[in-house]
This record gives C-alpha cells, sequence and structure tokens, in this order.
DNA sequence: TTGTAAGCGTTATCAG
DNA sequence: CTGATAACGCTTACAA
C-alpha cells in the first residue's frame, strides 16, 4: 500500500479489552489521501452538500481504499444524535423477553437505528444507573419496569430521554406507553373455562408486585365474580413465573382435601409445570383438572395436552414499541398515541377440556420459523 | 431552583425520535455551579486525581443538585473507550440465542459494559455493515456467523475490533473463538441410541450451510458408520431447525414404506415438532420411534415424552465469550485461549427409549429462576 | 464547489 | 491541589 494507512493506535494500559493494536483511519487521512479538506469528505460520506461528480469519486476511491469506518462517536458528538434506541428490560429470562428484543431489534434495523440493550433491574437505581449510562448513547429509551417503586426512576429519565413505557403500572403522566391487555385476556380465558361449569377454582399467581401479574389476577377474580355461585371456593396459589413454581404448586394441589377442577396460571411457563406435575401424579388433565396459562409461548401448542392460554404477540409489541418511540406509527394508526394495548386472543387448545361452548381460534404459530 | 439548570436544547429538525425538548447538563454548568473549573470536576466525578475534600465535597453536590449525567460519547471520544461491546448474530429468534444474550449482559453488566445488539445478519454484507456502524461504539465484538460465506467480512472486522468468534466455522487465524461440542455430543447421543440396536435409523438435518447443524451431522454420521452392520439404512431429511419441519419431517416419514426406528433431529424444537407429529398419526415414540434431540431448551424435560438431548449451556457461551473479550478467563483457566470448546452433556430422557444399556445424568434444570 | 474553523462534552497534559 | 487548554473525530456555518 503506496499511501499512509493512519495510524496504529496502542490504547492506553487502563484499558480492559485486549487490543493489540488497532487501525485507526479517520475523515483526516481520507481527505489527504484524496487531495481535498475534510469537509468534503464528509460532505461526500454523508452526501449532505453538493460535491463535483470528480471529487465525489476521488473521495469514494480514497475512503475505500483505506477502508475508512466513521467514528460513531465522534458523529454523535457534533450531531447531538446516537441512531441509537436503548432498551431497559427486568430480566432477559424467558421467550416473551427475546421476542420483546427480536421485535425492538427488528424495527429497529428497518429504521438504521441501533440497540443499546440492559436487563436485570429489578429496582429503582439500577434503572436509573443503566439510563445514566446511557446518556449521549441512545436518542431514546424503551423501558419495561413491571415492578413497583419504579416510578421515581421513569420519572426522572423521562426528563433526560424520549421514552416509551412498556407493560408498567406507571401512571404515565404525559408520557408514551405501551402495555398487553392482562385483565382482559385472562377475563376473557377464565370465562370460557368457566363456562364448562366447576366448583372449586384455583389461580397460580405471578411475583407479588408485578403488574403483569397483578393485571392477570385482576380478571381472573373479575371471571369467577360474574360467574357467581358457581365456583364458590377460590384458592390462590403464589407463584414466580417459573416452571419448577408450576411443579411445586400440583403438589400443593394434590395435598387439597378437596382439589380444584380447574386452575388458571399467569403464565404457560408455570402452567407446564404444572401440568408435568399433576400427570406424574396420575391426574388427568383436563379431565380432572383444567389448566390454563397465558402467553402462548412457542413450546405451548406441543406440550401434552396442549396449552389453552392467551397469546401475546411480545415481538409486535417491541416492534410497536420503538415505533412509538421514533413517532412512525405507520399508517394504521394516526390517533394520539399516549397510551396504547396490544390486544390478546384467547388460544383455546385441550388443557381446559376443549372448545366448549363456543368454538374459538386456533393457534396459527406453525409458520417456518428459523430458529437457530 | 436559584441556579442556572443547563440549556434546553431543541434538537434538528432532521431528528427522528420524537424529543420535545430535553434537559442538557454538562460539565461546565457543573462547573459554574460548584465555582471551579471543569477539570476538577472532571476529577471529582472520575476519582482520578487527589481532589481536596472541600472541593469534592462541593462539586459532588452541585453535580447532584443538578442531576448531571455524563456524555458518553465525548468520553469515548477523548478516552477511545466506549466500555461496551457488540454483539453480531444472525437471528434473534429461539432459545439459544436469548441465552447466549442473557450470558452476555450477565457477564457484561458485571464488568460494566454496555452491550450493543445487532442481529439477522445472513450476509457478509450485513455483517460487515453492522460492524462498520459500530465503530467508536464498541471496544469489542463478539460475533456469531454460522453459515457460509462470513469468512471475509470476518477477516476484516478483525482488523478494526478485539473480537470473539461464536460457533464459527472460520479458521481462525490466531483469533479468539469460541465454540459448542456439536460433533462430540451428537456422536454421544448418536451412540447411546444405537446401543440398542436399530435397523433403519433417519437424521433430521439443520439449514444447509449452518456450521452447527453440519458438525451434528458429521457426529450422528460417525456414530452409525461405528456401529456398522447394525444400521444399514439411513435416511437424511432436510430441515431448518424450526418445529414445523419437524412436523413436516414427521408426514415423510408416515409415507416410507420401510419406517425407522430412530431419528435424530439436530435440535430440539425440530425434535418437538416431530414428535408432535408422530403422535397425532398414531406412531408411539418412543415405542415405534425413538427420537432426540440438541440443545436442551427449558421445554425439553416437559414435552410428552420428554426429549432425549445434548445440552448446552448457551448463557454460559455467552458469557465466556465476553469473559475471553475483557481478557478476564477468571481463575479457572489460565491457558492460552485462542480457541476454546464448550463441552456439552447427553441428557438421556424418554423419548429415546430410556437410559439403555447404562444410566445417564438426568436434567437439573428445575431451579426456581424467575422467567417474566 | 470547496476550504477554514468553530464547536460538540469530555479527559489529560501541562503549568501554576 | 487546581486551572487553562489542547486534543478526540466529526459536522456545519461561514467564507472564499
Amino acid at each position: 500500500m503506496p499511501f499512509s494507512r493512519g495510524s496504529i493506535r496502542i490504547l492506553r494500559s487502563g484499558t480492559r479489552l485486549a487490543v493489540q493494536g488497532e487501525i485507526v483511519i479517520t475523515i483526516r487521512d481520507v481527505a489527504r489521501e484524496a487531495g481535498v479538506s475534510i469537509a468534503t469528505v464528509s460532505r461526500v460520506i454523508n452526501d449532505s452538500a453538493r460535491v463535483n461528480d470528480d471529487t465525489r469519486r476521488r473521495v469514494w476511491d480514497a475512503a475505500s481504499r483505506l477502508d475508512f469506518w466513521p467514528n460513531g462517536a465522534a458523529r454523535t458528538l457534533t450531531t447531538a444524535r446516537t441512531n441509537a434506541i436503548g432498551v431497559l428490560l427486568p430480566d432477559l429470562h424467558g421467550e416473551f423477553f427475546s421476542e420483546v428484543i427480536r421485535g425492538v431489534d427488528r424495527a429497529a434495523r428497518e429504521a438504521r437505528l441501533q440497540v443499546l440493550i440492559s436487563s436485570s433491574h429489578a429496582d429503582t437505581e439500577g434503572v436509573l444507573a443503566a439510563a445514566r449510562t446511557m446518556r449521549g448513547r441512545v436518542d431514546g429509551l424503551i423501558v419495561m419496569a413491571p415492578d413497583r417503586g419504579s416510578q421515581a426512576a421513569i420519572d426522572q429519565i423521562r426528563t433526560r430521554f424520549p421514552m416509551v413505557l412498556l407493560n408498567s403500572r406507571a401512571a404515565a403522566k404525559g408520557g408514551l406507553a405501551l402495555s398487553v391487555a392482562n385483565y382482559d385476556g385472562a377475563y376473557r380465558v377464565a370465562r370460557h373455562v368457566l363456562a364448562r361449569g366447576h366448583g372449586k377454582v384455583a389461580i397460580l399467581k405471578g411475583p407479588r408486585g408485578n403488574f403483569d401479574a397483578e393485571e392477570r389476577l385482576r380478571g381472573y377474580r373479575k371471571a369467577l365474580r360474574e360467574v357467581g355461585t358457581a365456583a364458590t371456593a377460590v384458592d390462590e396459589l403464589d407463584g414466580d413465573f417459573s416452571e419448577s413454581c408450576g411443579v411445586i404448586a400440583a403438589a400443593q394441589i394434590l395435598r387439597m382435601t378437596t382439589r380444584p377442577t380447574a386452575v388458571f396460571a399467569a403464565n404457560d411457563y408455570m402452567a407446564i409445570g404444572l401440568i408435568t406435575g399433576l400427570r406424574e401424579a396420575g391426574v388427568r388433565v383436563p379431565a380432572d383438572i383444567a389448566v390454563t396459562g397465558f402467553d402462548d409461548i412457542v413450546i405451548a401448542q406441543y406440550v401434552t395436552p396442549p396449552l389453552t392460554t392467551v397469546r401475546v404477540d411480545a415481538c409486535d409489541m417491541g416492534e410497536r414499541a420503538v415505533r412509538m418511540l421514533i413517532g412512525t406509527t405507520g399508517p394504521e394508526t394516526r390517533a394520539p398515541l399516549n397510551r396504547k394495548t396490544m390486544s390478546v386472543d384467547v388460544v383455546i387448545r385441550e388443557s381446559c377440556g376443549g372448545a366448549t361452548p363456543r368454538p374459538a381460534a386456533t393457534s396459527t404459530r406453525t409458520t417456518g420459523r428459523r430458529t437457530r
């Protein structure tokens, strides 16, 4: 290579990453190589102003010869734009989250935005600290804080970033918020099952303080109240959204003198653990006990018996959140989008005793997705 | 508030995010508020040099009064460090990926590193473009490119970033690489099943060109070769790692005049689809046909029958990748860590006909994780 | 059409 | 111990 290829920068010893030497080529190197000023190089690579065709070509040639990669941090500093969005999540576990992230990534890619992810924020301080480090690195934030006590942090974040609140309790004082119709979904699936008549019913709750869990609980309760005398006794079992606590709940149920004939689990993982625990004890689902879940994770239709549940399109939720954030809500909605709720579908499968009294939507979730 | 609270910056109209007005407080505001120079403020907030206790307190007071959030981009520009790592993935779908991301996030959090994620890079250009936009935004990259043809891009990226290659074919000319013992795992699970004696065996392959899929295929084939005369006929069915193609494969098998008595699926999703398809046609698993998977996704132990598979700790892989990248491999390994392979466990459950001839490890994956 | 130069918000190197 | 001030790599008025 006959020309200067920029300098090899040896990073300072404080550097954590084990960099040996890294080729660093700046706009200045390109300018020198092309025989123009750095301003012209900038204009060319950003296509931001009229540049002589010949000059333009020279610059592009130089840039590709040197394989120039613009520095994002420098751009950010001058433009006050990062072209990135941040996502703050409580925990990255479970299919629900990964689907949300997938949706976010998808919509972000479409809008040519990068995605910064930070998870496991149970407490206010964690969320706030994460948001803080994102200053100067993202243009906006998508925050999911289903637990109590994050309100203060959220309010503070809102003064610093455009933000969309996902599935959170937060009162949303004028902010953007997107949530799942937890209450509605729980109510509807419970109504469906209760229509068959059940004398004793149990509810397997989600984590205490979790907003989704609470909303679903409210929905179940409402359905039970409406059915009134039919379901006289209701047990509420504690759960934490994990499969294993479903297994534990099964054991609790087995110990009851009068077992429930239906159990509403606040999510699919718990429902699956519950079914497994019951089956191993020789209890038939749904013949002896009907079970329902929530979320419609991919596997719900493949367990035995296939799980009656409520479909939440987490991927779509992620996509929408991004669109809300960038203000491009698409043609379908021109409404003032302060608060939005994602509707859900009740998916009736065998675990609740079948599609009585009326047939309901069945899953179409079998398209050929590539999963790895 | 009696003091200047910084300026409200109205972002340029070109801005995509719907910012109204954003409080922007810089180190300069803090310096003015505290009555010191910006250099001193910097020293205090970074704790980078001795500062008079009184001055220090004044600065902290001013900073918190103004609620100063340092700008990451500016820091990056002067220090040449981002304190962030980038992750380039082929697709964010499926539990395997989400677990990898979880591991990455975990280890990154521990090392106080941010995580930039970019997925759906099927082709060389996509990977390269993503890496390019990360210049100045990350200190290093974790790249997963299981498909063919990414080699050129990877070589180019390596000149710009410290990088760890995940589960990739790449010849790794001196670079860091981490992969799963696909070959070994497939071989071992196949040997186990074949020990029961099978006259006809089928393999449900993963996507063409996918490195994991190819390695697993090699492993199965080797086991079959070794058993020799026992398994005379082997069918290789095409798959793409999705549940639905497992269902399709079941249909294909049902049409065969001589059905296989064992099927090795290259991942769990396909195995589950396969089992479902077979069962719906009245074929018993494992009595009529034994089935195995790969990955040991959470749900594998909950399907009916529980799935014999190969456990890959994807979360751990993500964590290790980060540690390799930051050169902190932990006390357990001081070996030259150019290439590393994650060992796998064969998990024998019912879907292959049980633990014959010798008992094998069973899943311990039932700890109370919180999944949502 | 192009070049010069002033920032952007920090950190780091000097003097004091 | 503290304060000026020069980078960092880029964009963008403003001049030429």
